[in-house]
DNA sequence: CCTGCGCAGTAACAATGGTTACAGAAGGAT
DNA sequence: ATCCTTCTGTAACCATTGTTACTGCGCAGG
């Protein structure tokens, strides 16, 4: 774990910090598809990510669900705090997208930290900070796109944080995280094939040419 | 501004706090309409609210635009600056929907009052939960409720924060928040009256039954 | 008083996306 | 091989929302 949280993050905690990381934090290895927050976990930690991409998604009551963002590597997701401290009326979850190696941190040394360490506070704004940018950027595709623009765009951003154009999920998969169904996904997907931007097979597809 | 910022502020904030805002925040009085914050004025301050309601608008490259979620007494808006940090190919409105009050404070002391005082470094990542709970109600509601759900809701929050049932806005106005279209808001209003939960009039309407 | 403009009502139609239903292909298990 | 399950393709249909077009009303300004 020392040396985990050293590599990623040695560079912007004080060492201190970093000792105190170690004191209290667990160390987990989740694998892909692993449902890493349990709503009973929920309120206890903080996670901050080594390796590997989680993905976050906003579930209403009826069990729809909507990707949010990813997290990766230096990522944490402050989110799992504000969320927990509003209305529980809807809730999110994180599903390991890849392997991945992360700590988690109890909410208790938050406040604590933030007054002590400089660098613990800048890591906790620049967190605040991107998520709401990605939560926006997320609430305009859905407002602002049509489900083929949308659904581009996942796919690329899908072979980003994965890094590989060899995306596998099935039409099913995307629908969920785009709160849409099987059979317009598969629509669509049909005709970016035609188009000659992907190519489509069972159980995975291949990005050619978005 | 001093007994006004001591009214709203007086009980969260340190008196050393408050004098240093003071010293280097602008007041300003707007009317209702203003639109409050130029691209000019963005990166240098964060506003302080002290009385009335602004509305924060999210506008896409089309001149598309989207209500995110308004702004009372005591509120702050650190999403101001996440924004301008981020990409600027989208971008924030913010807009007096009644008379206000509110303080201007240079971004550049952010930093320097999150270090020096607790009490600005909890209202800084309260604004943030707030925010950040704000937009998931509208992602939710763009994402997983119907137009006329979503309309409804918007009658019933705009009557909560202007504190008065008549809602002084044309089916233009609010087609504008909504993101839709003056003929669908007019249809689904229409509606709503049909059913007896609001009267139209010219230029504005009642809510009945809600 | 008349005129013009902004606002609201309405109809007809288009487009997008969601739903249901069914058929066939792929692949694993026995 | 046979069976079974899962995934994909496709058609037909529906619901919701957006668009265009035209009407008439009410109010402000000349």
């Amino acid at each position: 774990m020392i040396q985990n949280l050293t590599e990623e993050y040695g560079n912007i905690f004080e060492p201190e910090l970093i000792n105190e990381i170690v004191q209290v934090g667990t160390f987990k290895e989740v694998p892909e598809g692993y449902k890493l927050i349990e709503i009973g976990d929920y309120l206890r930690g903080m996670p901050l990510l080594i390796s590997g991409v989680i993905k976050i998604l906003r579930e209403d009551e009826d069990g729809d669900e909507l990707l949010l963002y990813y997290l990766e590597k230096g990522d944490t997701c402050s989110m799992t705090m504000a969320c927990c401290i509003g209305d529980a009326k809807s809730e999110i979850r994180a599903i390991a997208e890849t392997d991945a190696k992360l700590i988690m941190v109890p909410i208790q040394k938050m406040e604590e930290w933030t007054t002590k360490y400089k660098s613990w506070r800048n890591f906790v704004f620049n967190s605040y900070h991107e998520r709401l940018n990605e939560l926006l950027s997320t609430l305009d595709s859905v407002a602002f796109q049509k489900m083929d623009e949308r659904l581009i765009g996942y796919l690329k951003e899908k072979a980003r944080v994965t890094k590989n154009d060899i995306i596998h999920s099935t039409h099913q998969d995307i629908a969920y995280d785009l709160h849409s169904s099987r059979v317009v996904i598969s629509r669509l997907l049909k005709k970016l094939e035609e188009m000659g931007k992907i190519k489509l097979h069972r159980n995975y597809l291949e990005l050619l040419d978005l």
